[in-house]
DNA sequence: TGAACATTTGAATGATTATTCAATTGTATT
DNA sequence: AATACAATTGAATAATCATTCAAATGTTCA
């Protein structure tokens, strides 16, 4: 191994030496993808984002994002068996909610990257 | 429509009405998904907290996350296209790095989001 | 130019995943 | 109890995706 030629070589080896140590376990890494992957498909990032207006039942949140009624729901069990929302029964309806502060500022620094272009 | 009993049915409408104006557009969505996407891998996420440390070659890459370098090569493929890491080449080696400010914000955040538990 | 190194690529496989439809559960009302 | 409304579930399909292996590209050095 090492047999790697490049100026640069003590930088990346200084780089890889910090990032072997300073790795987060993988049943961490998992956990947080897990929240990434909750917010990955356009679906259920619709449903977050609506919800980031406010408490909202099945019913409008369909009608808010689309689709039928099946698959909102189906993608809110994801989001909740997740921790991305929490639901309260209120007579006929579920109400569902933001579970957090940590997704809204992870939705929102989304929405921040999306408007400040590249740098480079 | 609308035929929904429910103590809350002002609010939930008013957040509804909120949620419809202020929704972004479906090409935002699917932009900010993609950025999710590529973070909702553990290989991706794991080549990505790496960087965090420095500049690094495939080959300490590797080393660091495991797998094949092929495997590991593809996963960059795709963060390069999505503008989450960028390339230079130094010689024979390939040099990567996170591409902007915003993705190790997003990264930090979920991290974040792992240590401190739900709150309710 | 040829040999060795570093990385990339393409095709193929198996695994995950979103959506649909039909059936079901839970709740309120009469 | 029966009806209607709100939401959930399960099974099935189709689509997407990560990984592997073998082959190819780009780079340096003798």
């Amino acid at each position: 191994m090492g047999n790697i030629s490049c100026e640069r070589e003590k930088e990346h080896q200084a780089a890889a030496q910090r990032a072997k140590e300073g790795m987060l376990p993988d049943s961490d890494l998992e956990k947080i993808c897990k929240i990434f992957q909750m917010l990955s498909d356009p679906g259920r990032l619709k449903i977050v984002s609506a919800l980031m207006n406010g408490e909202m039942c099945v019913y409008h949140l369909t009608e808010v994002c689309g689709g039928s009624t099946s698959s909102v729901s189906h993608q809110l069990r994801l989001l909740r068996d997740n921790d991305i929302v929490k639901a309260r029964r209120m007579g006929k309806n579920m109400e569902y909610s933001i579970a957090d502060e940590h997704v809204r500022e992870i939705v929102n620094m989304g929405v921040a990257h999306l408007h400040c272009e590249v740098d480079e």
